[in-house]
DNA sequence: TGTACATCAGTGAACGCGCGTTCACTGATGTAC
DNA sequence: TGTACATCAGTGAACGCGCGTTCACTGATGTAC
């Protein structure tokens, strides 16, 4: 099977990058090598520098590609349904078994965070620019001049909830963290 | 230099274990190999194995040996200087620039929470307990049948928010980010 | 207490393995005429 | 439109490298008498 068409190539490179997305926030970045990606890509590994310069440029792409997918969407409902909605919505989705199941689909921050936050500027960078669209997002919807501060620390309990419930060793801990997550935020989006 | 004494082999086993529980804590578990912990215990890899059964041995006691650590000392002040005290002075200290920077001396559940996560489950019990003895800690001093559901949820708020401060760019933003957890911890230990 | 010997903490070379990356190769695609 | 040829997406063997682990070895420690 030798060279495909330039069609067939951004088919490929589009599935690199989702496949690469999908496996570094499964199971790491580091955990996760290139052959991996490619072979769930349905690809050899050969092929991926005719893609990539190398592992770090997907890292990179593929972070940038979760962080849109997660986000687009949050701001998709925004729109249709209004901030408060949304909010509740996202917040209610984020602190669920099936979030908390589903590291691959799920939010880039939580599951990058503290591997990446190691990594080069670029990428903290990208997850910087995540961080600094979710905030606003929630900001927005929150009275007080203290919006912006709340915003982030429900942001920072979102991460941080979801993280001990995936490190919880029973379904029931887990549950209940969840839970707890919910009572903290809920306590900071109503108004003082 | 061929065998030390019993004496000596103690000391050495105990600085694998400080360093590893140092260097999993900075540079993650899989970044760190047994040759990088060897050596800063002023030894050569070869010997490790008089010392444990393999790598997933040393992480499980590096982990088990931070937890106390930092867990050990939150308690003590707690009885010299009352829970009040200490859980203000320990929120203070958690969401420091010190405490920012240095990683491999801080909280194990921010550094390790998310890789560990991913582990076997003994490491996962190991960080549960830790989990559950802050969680503890906390609850003691607040008020209400929800006051464990909020102290789980401040533990959320200082994981999160001391990684999204160690994921930033900037020092600014770090800045601001320590801020906001300290603002929402606040008002999360104070009586509804 | 002194002697003879087994034990074993630590060394450093060596192992198999998987990683990221390179490269010669294939043959359909894309292009120049 | 048809032909000739350069391009290059994808393959799979091969590379150097660092990893976790093993092992033969050394010689001071610990022990049995």
């Amino acid at each position: 099977m030798p060279r495909m068409s330039k069609q067939d190539k951004a088919i490929s490179h589009a599935e690199i990058i989702k496949q690469g997305s999908r496996l570094f926030r499964e199971y790491g970045i580091e955990a996760t090598s290139v052959g991996d990606i490619m072979n769930a890509s349905g690809l050899t590994h050969g092929g991926f520098y005719r893609h990539f310069s190398g592992k770090q440029d997907l890292v990179l792409a593929s972070i940038e590609f979760a962080v849109s997918e997660v986000l687009d969407q949050l701001e998709q409902v925004i729109k249709k349904q209004g901030a408060a909605v949304a909010i509740t919505q996202y917040v209610d989705l984020y602190l669920s078994i099936q979030h908390m199941k589903k590291r691959g689909a799920g939010c880039p921050l939580a599951a990058l965070i503290e591997e990446a936050g190691r990594s080069d500027d670029a990428v903290r960078f990208c997850l910087q620019s995540a961080m600094a669209r979710v905030v606003e997002v929630l900001a927005k919807s929150m009275s007080g001049d203290q919006g912006r501060q709340k915003a982030t620390g429900i942001l920072a309990a979102l991460i941080g909830s979801i993280q001990m419930a995936r490190s919880a060793p029973s379904h029931k801990t887990a549950t209940e963290i969840l839970k707890s997550g919910r009572l903290v935020v809920a306590l900071l989006l109503s108004p003082t």
